[in-house]
DNA sequence: ATTAGCACTCTAATGGTGAGAGTGCTAATT
DNA sequence: AATTAGCACTCTCACCATTAGAGTGCTAAT
């Protein structure tokens, strides 16, 4: 259907598109791809090239600019070939920051920061997946008047706080007693097994500690977890993007909007994490209409060999594919590093 | 200088602009304001109002919109009497989020969010300031291969943790027995002064250790806090809002520029925490060429009495300051509230 | 199959026009 | 002295017409 000339004239409109974004035309393409045809000639492939959905024009006497079907084709046919590789000072940045950074929180941000940098589009980061790590210890430490935090040490080496408040006043003495059980009746499983069975399994010491009630409560809390922080905090954007003086934008408005829902973003990741080395999205492969406009690119990393979580890009359909996926492999292999 | 009508007559211009974003003209005063003189007149005052540096005229056939002297005024002299309280359904709002909200993390995330979406601004928060606080408890835990967790309690129930490395195998027996010792020798100081004491202190200690030597780095940066996390992490926006897509709009880019570098806001609010219960910064008084369109509006909280942080707004001059003022009001209560 | 050539279409920039908004001034009024 | 009616003046904004230029798509020739 498409032969080698006209996968090069797309290509051409891609690249050409992705790097000046306005529309193509013919005469651009000869001049930067110097081929051995006249811009006729390109013309009508062109024209076969837009009738077979990979290109279209803006309006009639327009250049052509790539679809979604284009940028797909594009993505997995001629892509695979070029490597817009990073930079020796590109790369010897992310080392350095990733030297910098000291705890998890740090990395992460740290990373969605290098990511937004260095492609010019949005870093988003899916913070690692805990819940199929099993417990490996468990403190409790007493704040004051019936505040406790929870510390839990996994496997693979993470630890995650978490504050708690009960109704009771539980001793000192007590609590190690329960970090003891627990350990003795969790040790090795997943913390989601745990976060199901909990319950169940704790009654067995119903008997004993009945006069601690609404500790049960406690428990059932504990291995529940979703946290979240920072040193200072922005709230969403979109609301004051919303007000008149910056009207012009209702894209911006919409996009952001559909962003600081997290839960938008963590589905969409989510959904292509397991599937391979990198999955793109583009345009109307969202399936959602503010989003026909941006693709995505998902990379997902490894802790110790095992998947854990995915980092990913956002942008413009028009946004440099080959970039995204060069500077998402390479924070990638640092991040596993560091986070191994 | 400024007679009582002049200021009714300043007020309205305040008013209708904020409400309106639109120039305000002489007949619309009146219509709004139905003041028992004519337009003329109120033209008159307007001009003199003009003259004085209250308000100007985007152009010669335009009404006119406050200057920052003029917003200034309104916040001083006329703002205190009325009260633009937030409505039965907002208060309950923030009270039933701040139910919900468990973990301190969870409570600042939550309270920019809530500014944001009742004022139409941004919302910012600036997280407590712990180094005041005098240590109360410290716990050490082991992960895995020269990993360790630190856990600080402090006096006011603040529970901080901090992943840390170190290049030596610490026992943890050696570690019980370090936490052990600086609890004798701080227990009840600040963490300032800890940080600052640190290695004085426990080098009387160095003879017994002496073989840990890489430990007393540890030890340096343990009370050196500054954390920062989350379960999903945009990096900034402001890169992507550079592509062409979004030029139209260089006003969001610089804003968004000045905005994601945090320590820029930390040091506008830090500026005017200690001032007094409210601080109003208008436009240029911010002292920051991208700023000149854009107000702060800054409230203490406190915890258990004691000044902590700040919550604030962050919007274009035209903001509704008083709706801020409220909604900042009655958010720093609940927040002080359940902070302490 | 390719290409030269050209008519055709659409955009974007330019300038002109007129309506309308709102002022600032003057002269009259209270 | 303060207020007001009245009006000329200024500027914006929306509208339209015009034009240059970009780029196509088609036809006929190679």
């Amino acid at each position: 259907m498409i032969n080698d000339r006209m996968s090069t004239i797309l290509d051409a409109v891609v690249h050409l598109y992705i790097d000046n974004a306005e529309p193509v035309s013919s005469e651009m393409i000869l001049t930067f791809y110097n081929l051995p045809v006249s811009s006729a000639t390109i013309r009508n492939d062109l024209l076969l090239l837009e009738k077979l959905g990979y290109i279209k024009k803006p309006h009639t006497s327009a250049g052509r600019i790539p679809t979604d079907k284009g940028y797909r084709f594009y993505v997995d046919q001629l892509m695979g070939k070029e490597v817009d590789a990073l930079t020796d000072e590109e790369k010897q940045e992310i080392i350095e920051q990733f030297k910098i950074a000291r705890d998890y929180y740090e990395i992460m941000k740290l990373t969605s920061k290098l990511i937004s940098r260095l492609t010019n589009n949005l870093g988003v980061v899916l913070a690692p997946n805990v819940v199929e790590d099993t417990l490996k210890d468990i403190h409790f430490i007493v704040l004051n008047n019936q505040r406790i935090v929870v510390t839990l040490v996994t496997n693979s080496g993470f630890s995650f706080q978490k504050m708690m408040r009960t109704n009771c006043d539980i001793s000192e003495n007590n609590l190690k007693e329960f970090a003891r059980i627990i350990k003795k009746e969790f040790y090795g499983k997943s913390l989601e097994e745990i976060n199901e069975e909990m319950l169940n399994q704790i009654y067995k010491y119903y008997f004993k500690y009945r006069t601690l009630e609404s500790i049960w409560d406690f428990f059932e809390d504990c291995f529940d977890f979703t946290e979240e922080d920072a040193s200072i905090f922005l709230g969403n954007h979109s609301y004051m993007l919303q007000q008149p003086e910056f009207k012009e934008i209702e894209r911006i408005n919409y996009l952001f909007d559909f962003i600081e829902e997290e839960k938008n973003l963590v589905r969409i990741i989510r959904k292509s994490i397991f599937k391979k080395q990198f999955d793109i999205i583009i345009g109307s492969e969202l399936e959602q209409e503010v989003m026909e406009n941006y693709s995505v690119v998902i990379r997902p990393y490894h802790i110790k060999g095992k998947l854990r979580g995915a980092i990913s890009v956002l942008g413009p359909t028009r946004m440099n594919y080959s970039k995204s996926v060069s500077v998402l492999d390479f924070i990638a292999q640092k991040l596993s590093k560091v986070l191994s």
